[in-house]
This record gives structure tokens, C-alpha cells and sequence, in this order.
DNA sequence: CCACATAGGTACTGACCGGTAACACCTATG
DNA sequence: CATAGGTGTTACCGGTCAGTACCTATGTGG
């Protein structure tokens, strides 16, 4: 088990700091296998260092799983500026870019459904340091999305901003069970039908 | 920790074979806590039984957590008769009156997402036992809500039929993350203005 | 050249995990 | 009354888990 996990950052960690290495390998092997199946060791072996080095950079697993999500909290909310510089004042555009996007993502190769939703299903003690990460991301994700209709003049925003958001949620939930094949096009026309039905 | 989970088949298992009383406990534990977070040793305590009578059962925890998620899928495909006789003859009714349950089920007490959707999450093994009840049961989901939205003639019932699924699919996911204040009343009027789109 | 911080390595603790062996019990049926 | 099958109880196995103690590099700045 311990050498089925090959190293994650390879080569022969390119003076890449220990710290980095880890969150990098972490956030590999949580989000494939799950964050109470992986064990702190394989994540220091998995990332060319070992368990006492990863706690002198993290206080406890829950603090490394915190961090993880952290991380790919701030890489999920760093695409909202992309696509504002992509499609300046047209937030229309914006949305769509997103929805599309999404669509494309969840389709692709090794998706496992969110991260940070994934990491609520497996950590339900409410007062997990993830849970915090958790919530504050998704609200804002939310709120960013009602704004978007918002701006872009759509009818209803907080309507619309729910069913897309929903209907995201959904597919990336779905995706683990009944699989992805075809889910990006069904997603695409799905969100635009709802957007459209939005116009004024 | 053992004792800290009480006995669920309470009272005195009341004339109730064991293997119903495990089954019981593991649909509350596995389902409250996760199916990684409880042990054999906690549902058989639980179960006011112990784990040799578990295991004699059962073959071994996966194939518990294989007969609790069937336990669960039964009974979510046991509303379809209810509603058929509930509204006979009337499809878009039934559908309707899944919405609303759903929606009120999201709402209420202490729901923690679809348990087998939940499943998918913490157990991404493909070779797992649960993850053939997994996929046929929502499998068999989809095609039902399909079937629905056919025979009640609404335009592209396919189309129709995967937005409710994802939308119902993602809101159990988000009560997780964001939490179900008024996250009820929402789904039916976004499952309502869908259904309305998809009229002739 | 030394001091100090950072990193790697090994070995350990104590708890818990899934699963099994051996044995005592209790009850129902013959 | 005898026997048999399902049940309860205890103890154990090997393995893994999160977390720590301790010691040895290695490198960097004074």
C-alpha cells in the first residue's frame, strides 16, 4: 500500500519546498481516494519527504485537509477573474463562459465531483476546520453567481443563479454514480434553455 | 467511544432478529456519521448484539454497507407506488408530488444528502459491492423521471427529466455545504417553473 | 569555522480497525 | 430429556492509523 502511491512531485523535488510538495500530493490523493482513505504517511512518502516533516509544516491531518481545501477553494475562485478579464462588462458572457467551462470540466477524465463538497460528505463533525473552508466557499460561490445574473439583467437572478448552481452541483454528485458520458453537452443546453428562459 | 453510541433497537430488541436490528442501526450510523467513520464493533454495540452474530450475517462490512444502501434504495423506489396509486392515471401529478416530498424531505430534520449518492463519495473503489446498488439505483431514478415526464406529455422529456434529477441531486448536496434554510421552498418553485417550460 | 534552522530517517506509542477462534448459553423441537 | 442451531461473550490476530521522540544530515549566514 505504502509503495503502491509513487511520488507525486517527481523527478527529485526540483527545490520545491517540502511544504509545497505535500499540499501538491495532497490534494492529489484526497481528492482520488478520499480524504479518511488516505493516511498522513502516504501522503509525506507519496510527496519524497516523511510524517514528521509534514507535521512540522501542518498541526494535525485535519489542518493539512483544511489547507488542501483551502487551496483548491482559491484555484475554483481565481477562474471568476479569468473569465471578467475574458469578457469584460458583458457578465452574460461571463456566466455562459462558466457554465460551459463547468460542462467541460466535469465531462473530462478524472473528475470525482467536487473537492470541497466531496470533503462534506466525508466530514460531517460540524466543527471539522474543513467545515468552515466548506461553507464559506460554496456561499460565496452562490453569491457570486446571483450577482453575475444580476448584472447580466436576467429576470429573477437568485432564481436562475439557484438552478445553475444546482444543476452544477447535481451533475458533479451524478457524475460519481451514474457516470459522465454525455453529461457536459446535456449540461451545456440544460443551463443556456435556463438562461434563455431568464432573458427579458 | 463504544459507549457513546446508545443502543438504536431499543427498549429490548423487542422479539426483532438480529440481523434486522443491525440492519437498522447501520442505516442510522452509517448514514449520520459515514460509512468510513463507523466500525463493525459500533453497529454491532448499537444493534445490542456483537460483532461475531454481525459477521455471521454478514460476510463482511462491505457487503453491510452493499444490503444498507439496498435497504435505502427500496424504500426510495417504494414512493412511486405510492404516488402511482395516490394519482392514478395522472403522471404529472405524481411528478409533481415527488417535487414537493423531495423538497419538504431536504428541508426537514436531519438530512445529510442522498445516502447513496454519499456512498459514491466515500467508497470510489470501482470493484466495491456497493457500487453496483449505487449506479442501478440511480440509474433506474433517472429512467423512472423520464418516464414520468414522457407519459404526462411534456416537450423534451429527456431534458426536463435531468434537470429535476440534478437539481434535486445538487440540493442535497448543497444542504450539506450551505445548509436547508428555506432551500425547500426554493426547489418547488424552481421544479414548478421548470415543469411549466417544458407545458405544450 | 561555527551556529542554527530546516529536512530526512527510524522507531516508537496507543488506539482502533476488520475479521476470527473458542466456548458458554438458551431455547425450541424431537 | 436430549440434541441442535442461533446467539452472546471474551480474547485474540495482524494491520493501520494519527501523532511523537530522537538523532542525523545538510546547508546557510554570521
Amino acid at each position: 500500500m505504502a509503495t503502491a502511491t509513487k511520488t507525486i512531485t517527481d523527478g527529485k523535488h526540483d527545490g520545491i519546498p517540502p511544504r509545497e510538495r505535500i499540499l501538491a500530493t495532497a490534494v492529489e490523493l484526497f481528492y482520488r481516494h478520499g480524504i479518511r482513505a488516505v493516511g498522513v504517511d502516504s501522503i509525506a512518502e507519496a510527496a519524497g519527504t516523511n510524517k514528521m516533516t509534514l507535521y512540522r509544516h501542518f498541526t494535525s491531518k485535519d489542518e493539512l485537509v483544511a489547507e488542501y481545501l483551502r487551496r483548491l477553494a482559491d484555484k475554483a475562485t481565481s477562474v471568476w477573474g479569468r473569465l471578467a478579464s475574458q469578457y469584460p462588462g458583458d457578465a452574460r458572457a461571463q456566466l455562459r463562459g462558466w457554465l460551459h467551462e463547468m460542462a467541460a470540466h466535469v465531462e473530462s477524465g478524472k473528475e470525482r465531483g467536487c473537492a470541497l463538497a466531496n470533503a462534506a460528505v466525508e466530514l460531517p463533525e460540524k466543527d471539522h476546520p474543513a467545515r468552515r473552508v466548506i461553507e464559506a466557499f460554496k456561499t460565496a460561490q452562490r453569491r457570486r453567481i446571483i450577482e453575475l445574473c444580476s448584472t447580466a439583467e436576467l429576470t429573477d437572478p437568485e432564481m436562475l443563479a439557484d438552478e445553475l448552481f444546482l444543476l452544477l452541483e447535481g451533475a458533479r454528485v451524478t457524475a460519481q454514480s451514474i457516470g459522465r458520458a454525455g453529461l457536459g453537452d446535456r449540461l451545456v443546453r440544460m443551463g443556456e434553455a435556463m438562461i434563455a428562459a431568464h432573458d427579458k
